[in-house]
DNA sequence: GTGGCTGCAAAGCTTTTGCATGTTC
DNA sequence: GAACATGCAAAAGCTTTGCAGCCAC
């Protein structure tokens, strides 16, 4: 989980990640990865639209695929894996992992620390390049317990 | 990894199971099964479609989707997390992990032996019921690391 | 000024739904 | 024979694409 500093910082970069990557900023683009570094939420490019469309009621559907799938091919933000096929971004690139909650579909970060790397152990596939992991607990959160 | 009578026993119990679950016996749904509880490839629904019509020509691709459908929720396979946003079906329900290229998409098994799952542990979020968890190794194929 | 970006609209996929016909029990 | 499954076709998502106009550099 981030730092309110380290989310700051994160933010701040943008400008320079942009330009470093040979990308133009746009107000589109800032506002995306603005809403995406400070929400915990993993939100969908839907929920990414309505939420930018706040503040930016001009912007395009089309426009937030454009920018989300440009973001992700930079390394800007990682996509989400799922069970159901709806793609859902994170800004908080570093690894963690998640809850997913069967019944409502949300997903939580787990804090990092909660995990031992260790005690995983990487898979004896000596084929197999590993070059990050994600583990994913499912079941039921707080709200769908009862 | 599933040995050869494991599978043979899981395929032999599919009528039963059927039955218990309340299902009808059709050869679709005979033919769906047995197709997943072969294959270690997770496939998509439009690539067990292909598959079963193969055998059972007038088979549809509806047909496919509300069998999978079906089977899922009554916990006889499981849906495979994605990052990206296609269905793939698993007829091994026992927990294990997952290998995926990067590069072609292709999902592996990872033997279970390989992950000790006491070194794993479960979050300390309280407020989380965890029903199973699955980790996910990201990186490159043996045919993609060229 | 130029190249890249946005917004619109249309197209392309994957998945779901409704309904008549056919099949299992 | 009744209830449930299938197959077809149409509809409903979600995502991508093409292109004219606009904006950042």
């Amino acid at each position: 989980m981030a730092s309110q500093e380290l989310l700051q910082r994160r933010i701040d970069a943008f400008p320079e990640n942009c330009r470093k990557a040979g990308l133009k900023l746009t107000p589109q683009r800032s506002a995306i990865f603005s809403m995406l570094a400070s929400t915990e939420s993993h939100p969908t490019p839907e929920e990414v639209y309505s939420e930018i469309r706040k503040n930016t009621p001009s912007i395009s559907l089309a426009t937030v695929y454009k920018v989300l799938d440009l973001f992700h091919s930079r390394g800007f933000v990682r996509r989400v894996s799922t069970r159901d096929q709806v793609a859902r971004y994170d800004a908080h690139v570093e690894p963690h992992h998640h809850l997913i909650c069967t019944a409502c579909g949300r997903i939580q970060d787990v804090a990092d620390n909660a995990i031992d790397p260790a005690g995983v152990g990487v898979p004896g596939n000596t084929d197999f390049l590993v070059r990050d992991y994600e583990i994913q607990f499912h079941g039921l959160c707080g709200a769908c317990r009862t």
